[in-house]
DNA sequence: TGATCGTCACGG
DNA sequence: CGTGACGATCAG
């Protein structure tokens, strides 16, 4: 008997020793069937040590080996590996995560073999003696057979047909196993292109894929171009160089950026196998894939972050558009970053990592300007596009009525004679943020979270959108039992119902997660914009990306001012971000698009730098003063979260844990790490559980690390009342 | 009194 | 994470 410690999909920083019979052979990274408490569950082997902590009786024998190689081929599994240390989370997860469900839960990673139909020699006969003459459908299945066997449950003909068919002995089933077989080999003689999609690159575009293609092994590219400078065109024929050297690429790309248009342009511009990782893929679809690329069947990979971890068989690049989008931070679970895992597994490999983004996020273009990055800007509209005209809206000094001012309204006016369509943008769903007490200032809160209800004026109903809860509209204040009570704040339903009575004459659509609950209604309000029935549409956030709407002429941010002065240092950089995005989309070659900024603070210095200088003007200062707060990019963070259903038991918890970073810091003689809290979360309470933080920051990323690897040496949780995560370089801190 | 629910410890 | 044990609560 030897010894197999493995990892197991448990959120728990340890490993687990079996006893594993002499006659079994595994490797690391193999997976075994294993008893766990009462359960079999599925463990990957991690090492196989001497001996085990605990006494040879108290371990359990493995149950059996589902491979007997590695189910990891070495760069994902080193990666892997990287990455659970740096985010300080347990190997399990890591690992588990990366396997396609069905691996996750056993299934044998050896493809199976498929069941096929063929003729039989009755069925031959059939095809020439008109005995199907009556059955069309079926004559035609049979041919077709009679030129190749086809697999079974293909959708050529209907599963009716086939049964008919083997109901009368015609054709029969057969199994077996379909060899893997190369891009290259099923590409043949093929040209990798079709060409008459290729477009001619304008000079800076040429220049651009000249410097990423003069590149050998190993480098991160920042490719920072305007919206329509034609970065996608860029990438298609990077990728095309890296096909000819017969290697793989992967393309990843934010959760809403996976669309069939994207897709559809990869897969009319290559003759080669693209592999798309949806969302809605099923268990089978996606081990699929996994097989197609670890085989090297699949020359181009394109899918969200976790697409990061399928194998290749011979990866020759990585593209990650949109670098500067949220999604690619995974928030629950083990809390990774697929951009910044990218660049280290391009590393890793020796390959290159393109981040391409109209709008980088600060840390890239700090990275870029410290030359990690080799920073490629494209400058120039690949068409004709025009840039849209750009305004702010000082509400200071006019009437301002549901939270539209005299200006916008004339402008909207202006827009909407001339046969075009507006778009506001307002971040809050529901009637009003807020409803309160005329009489003695009582607020109508959650009781879960302690954060003021949502006022919903069409469904009758006060929602808190932080949980799950709801409860009626209150006739009467809580506290002194006056009447008198009023919304205050401007929410999409209310600028909705403000809106079709100032333009009656044009249709109002509403896009957010209210409108858009039941299935089908979204679909229903896009196609309502597109054919031009509703001239005016109103949405939060969600309605920023993924979609175009051509005849859009103006957009109307209508409060930038909460991301102005948010908690949040990130929140300036997401309004820039959202400011051009939007910027991009209003107007086209032949109409001036408009844009507008709705704000009490024109003279803010950020928005004036934003508008008259443009994203990279804004992007300097705003990196000058994330230096000169040490914030990041200029420092690294790592947040401790405490939930617990007592209050103190959480703050308590924390208390500890700056205290061991109080004592590192003197014992270590660290000076500039600092230690924020532990403190309220921003949430304080959510859902019933109370929530206090605690910010780890530090100027060097490595030291930092070094702390938190001591942390989790030196520190056993174990108070079961309260739990505990820690976000490495959190996105947002709450 | 049994059914149900939330909390907690444990897993090799 | 999934499981089972245990104690509190509740309807009848």
């Amino acid at each position: 008997m030897k010894f197999i410690r493995v990892a197991l999909a448990v959120p728990l920083m340890r490993f687990f020793d079996y006893l594993l019979p002499d006659e079994l052979s595994v490797e690391v990274g193999s997976r075994v069937w294993v008893p766990f408490g009462r359960q079999k569950r599925v463990a990957i082997a991690v090492d196989f040590p001497v001996r085990s902590e605990l006494p040879v009786n108290q371990l359990k024998q493995i149950t059996a080996v589902l491979d007997e190689k590695t189910i990891f081929n070495a760069p994902t599994w080193t990666l892997l590996n990287w990455a659970a240390g740096y985010y300080q989370a347990p190997l399990g997860d890591a690992l588990f995560s990366a396997l396609p469900v069905k691996l996750r839960n056993g299934e044998s990673a050896v493809k199976k073999s498929k069941t096929f139909w063929k003729l039989t020699a009755l069925g031959e006969q059939a095809l020439t003696d008109g005995s199907l003459n009556r059955a069309k459908k079926q004559a035609e299945a049979a041919k077709a057979l009679s030129l190749a066997p086809l697999e079974k449950g293909n959708n050529a003909f209907a599963a009716g047909i086939w049964s008919a068919l083997k109901e009368k002995a015609l054709i029969t089933e057969f199994e077996q196993t379909v060899e893997s077989v190369s891009w290259q080999k099923t590409l043949g003689e093929l040209p990798l292109t079709k060409a008459k999609n290729r477009l001619t690159l304008n000079k800076q575009q040429a220049l651009a894929l000249s410097r990423l293609l003069f590149q050998q092994g190993f480098r991160a590219f920042l490719l920072d171009g305007v919206t329509g400078s034609g970065k996608t065109e860029i990438y298609l024929q990077f990728i095309e160089e890296t096909l000819k050297k017969g290697r793989q690429v992967l393309v990843l790309v934010p959760e809403i950026g996976l669309t069939p248009q994207t897709v559809n342009r990869f897969q009319a511009r290559f003759n080669v196998e693209i592999d798309v990782l949806h969302s809605n893929l099923n268990d089978s679809q996606r081990l699929q894939v996994w097989q197609r690329a670890r085989s090297g069947q699949s020359a181009v990979i394109i899918g969200t972050r976790s697409a990061l971890f399928t194998q290749f068989h011979d990866l020759g690049a990585i593209i990650l558009d949109e670098e500067h989008d949220a999604s690619f931070k995974q928030q629950d679970g083990w809390r990774y970053h697929a951009r910044d895992l990218a660049v280290v597994y391009a590393k890793q490999l020796n390959i290159p990592v393109i981040l391409g983004s109209a709008t980088p996020s600060l840390e890239s273009l700090h990275n870029a300007n410290q030359g990690k990055y080799t920073h490629i800007i494209l400058s120039q509209r690949a068409g004709r596009a025009t840039a849209a005209h750009s305004r702010l809206i000082d509400l200071k000094k006019q009437s301002v009525v549901n939270g539209l001012s005299g200006e916008l309204l004339r402008k909207m006016d202006e827009h909407l004679q001339k046969g075009n369509q507006v778009l506001l943008f307002l971040n809050r769903r529901g009637f009003a943020p807020v409803l309160l007490c005329h009489e003695c200032g009582w607020i109508a809160t959650c009781s879960h979270c302690d954060k003021p209800l949502t006022y919903h004026q069409q469904q009758r109903v006060m929602r808190c959108h932080h949980c799950a809860s709801q409860r009626p509209i209150p006739m009467q204040c809580a506290d002194c039992g006056s009447t008198h009570l009023v919304t205050t704040g401007l929410g999409t339903e209310q600028l909705e119902k403000a809106l079709k009575a100032r333009f009656p004459q044009y249709g109002v659509t509403r896009i957010d997660r209210d409108s858009t609950a039941r299935k089908g209604k979204l679909e229903n309000h896009l196609n309502n914009i597109k054919q031009g029935k509703s001239r005016i549409l109103i949405g939060t956030q969600m309605l920023a990306k993924g979609h175009h709407f051509p005849d859009v002429t103006l957009v109307a941010l209508i409060n930038v001012d909460s991301s102005l002065f948010s908690m949040d240092f990130r929140a300036e950089e997401r309004l820039a971000q959202l400011y051009v995005q939007v910027a991009g989309r209003a107007g086209r070659a032949e109409k001036q698009g408009e844009v507008l900024l709705q704000t009490h603070y024109p003279e803010h210095p950020l928005l004036q730098r934003l508008l008259h200088e443009g994203y990279a003007a804004f992007a300097r200062d705003a990196l000058q003063m994330r230096h000169a707060m040490g914030l990041p990019p200029f420092s690294s963070q790592a947040l401790f979260k405490a939930q617990s259903r007592q209050s103190e038991a959480a703050e308590q918890l924390l208390t500890r844990i700056a205290d061991y970073f109080q004592q590192w810091k003197q014992v270590k003689n660290q000076p500039h790490l600092q230690i924020l809290g532990a403190m309220p979360a921003p949430f304080a309470k959510k859902a019933d559980q109370f929530r206090w933080q605690l910010l780890l920051q530090h100027p060097s990323r490595i030291e930092l690390q070094r702390a938190l690897a001591d942390f989790h040496r030196d520190w056993e949780h174990k108070s079961s009342q309260v739990r505990l995560n820690l976000d490495v370089d959190p996105q947002d801190l709450s």
